[in-house]
DNA sequence: GTGAAAGCGCTAACAA
DNA sequence: TTGTTAGCGCTTTCAC
């Protein structure tokens, strides 16, 4: 812990024989300084181990060189990978990332607009905190939000709807199943639903519908384990499930077999993600490939971009998915496809 | 974006007829104010939607309400279980946390350097920064390292050698494997290394050797499923394989079976960390269980104490560990076990 | 090219 | 109980 005081600019100009605004020129690499001065200045900086401090600097800049990332839990595969990708344009920007679980929080709400202040723009994954929150903290941070709806003002996200309706698509068309189940509904969570969406339109289409409710709520492991249980329990298990995300699925293949259903053939399985575990599983998993790490580094670049005064107008960014066709729907192994 | 400018605690004072000292104290819940006066000046922080600003009140307080994290990378289920401990003491705090992914950035001396500069302190997983970057920093802010060794000043950790010493007697004492060997070790992260050291000792103890080097070097599902390969490949697989966490065990248990090998039968075994999946996988997993929310939660709560002065010893902190025996070692699922 | 001085928004002695 | 007044550490006009 300090011990010392640590040096301020102040220290720096004694030192160096000049003005406190010279120091802080120097710092912050203004052109005019005669090289000479600057080196003087630069020699006392470096003998004093001095660093301008983020709180003086973010005084009198206002700004606080941080972004605020707002997640539902920061859990998972598929949010860390997210925050990888805000982590790199962070970094290159010399920001700051701040997180916050929001599920982890009794008081969300207050939670955002403490982070909001302390920050100079908002990542926010939909569905974790109250649109009203959101507006209310807008006009003081830039806010982007994370697979969003066009209420909000800028948003990043993937077409989830099409790409579940094209995954359960191959599932009917390819391999002609008819009875199908949605896996993983949670209340208030956008994606998911999303991918409800889709995954019905893929049926009517084809004069089907879902032979059953959604099973399961959550979006972890253990709800796919749990939705396997529940369909062993009911007897009535469907030619497919199709799940709001690959956890889910890794749940689901990681019990089916044990209560005596074969994967594919017992029951088709497809996730979505292609998260890293996914070309993994036994078998390998059919699922929606998204660009993850892309999603998170571009909310925060726009982030970034809108905090730094360049005002865009709203914008939706809609990034492209592909669905990549494994073993767990029923399909042989791709030739040359490593086991 | 901030359109119109946040009133100060000046806009407040002038407007409820206070000086801003009464508005500090206000807002500090400082108890001399006159609870007619404190209400008076309520209705008008309230009115104009006023916060006191963070940097102005770091600035004053030299305090900058916030704490930073820094991980190998933000990815994994040990990660973001570590985080949400650290997570919920900062939240009780009032404290901010600020993340930083070692092993996404090119220059993570510099990187800790300015984190440490906008933080009061710092948990650390060990094996991320040098210790030479960590000492000059320690005297900046509090210094908490995760999993660290002796030379550190305050570390919390689990006794990971005499856990993995514990599993690997059990291997060889109770399922009577004789050739075993180790699965990831990266180089520079100490964990793995004192695992090995620990499945070394519970060989030594008995006679035996490693039957081979350790394999793979990261601590990915993929390199599990890469060591399988490799297993294969070299034709020799051992009675028991021994890995550094779950991750790498999920990878060998999703690609042994392709392969031709039984797990437990033709090869057991055994993980560490005891996440979320271990219960889930086929055949379940062996593995040490580890408090790691807890772990992430007292580093918090060590580090937030020092960086509020509670200057406390140097100390060292060890949470208990268990080995939980599931199915994958070779044993019989306990009655009772839900599969 | 360099310096003096006025803030940025807040807290904390000290006085009253 | 309340107000006055220095700062906290930095940037940034505006003179020179």
């Amino acid at each position: 812990m300090a011990a010392v005081r640590r040096p301020t600019v102040r220290d720096i100009a004694r030192h160096a024989g000049v003005s406190v605004a010279t120091v802080s020129r120097v710092t912050s690499d203004d052109p005019r300084v005669r090289a000479e001065t600057r080196a003087r200045v630069q020699a006392s900086i470096d003998a004093h181990g001095y660093t301008p401090s983020s709180l003086g600097l973010g005084l009198a800049r206002r700004r606080h060189q941080a972004l605020g990332v707002v997640l539902p839990g920061l859990g998972g595969p598929y949010f860390a990978e997210l925050l990888r990708g805000v982590e790199s344009v962070a970094a290159a920007h010399d920001t700051a990332v701040t997180v916050l679980g929001a599920h982890l929080r009794p008081d969300v709400a207050g939670a955002v607009e403490r982070l909001a202040r302390r920050t100079d723009a908002l990542v926010v994954q939909a569905g974790t905190v109250d649109d009203a929150v959101l507006a209310a903290v807008a006009d003081e941070v830039a806010v982007v939000v994370l697979a969003g709806s066009p209420q909000h003002p800028t948003t990043v996200r993937t077409d989830g709807e099409s790409a579940c309706r094209d995954v359960t698509a191959h599932l009917v068309d390819v391999h002609g199943h008819r009875r199908l189940r949605f896996v993983g509904l949670p209340p208030g969570a956008p994606e998911p639903a999303q991918r409800h969406r889709g995954f019905r339109r893929a049926l009517s289409e084809r004069g089907l519908v879902e032979s059953g409710p959604p099973l399961s709520v959550g979006l972890e492991a253990v709800d796919g384990a749990a939705a396997a249980r529940d369909l062993r329990a009911s007897g009535d298990v469907p030619d497919a499930l199709v799940c709001a995300n690959d956890e889910i699925a890794f749940g689901l293949l990681a019990t089916l077999p044990g209560l005596g259903y074969d994967v594919p053939h017992d029951v088709a399985i497809v996730g979505f993600d292609d998260n890293a575990l996914a070309a993994l599983a036994a078998p390998r998993l059919t699922t929606v490939h998204q660009p993850t790490a892309e999603l998170g580094a571009t909310a925060a670049r726009l982030a970034l971009a809108a905090a730094s005064g360049e005002e865009e107008p709203t914008t939706d960014h809609v990034l492209p998915t592909r669905t990549v066709v494994r073993e767990s729907c029923g399909c042989s192994p791709a030739p040359g496809a490593r086991r």
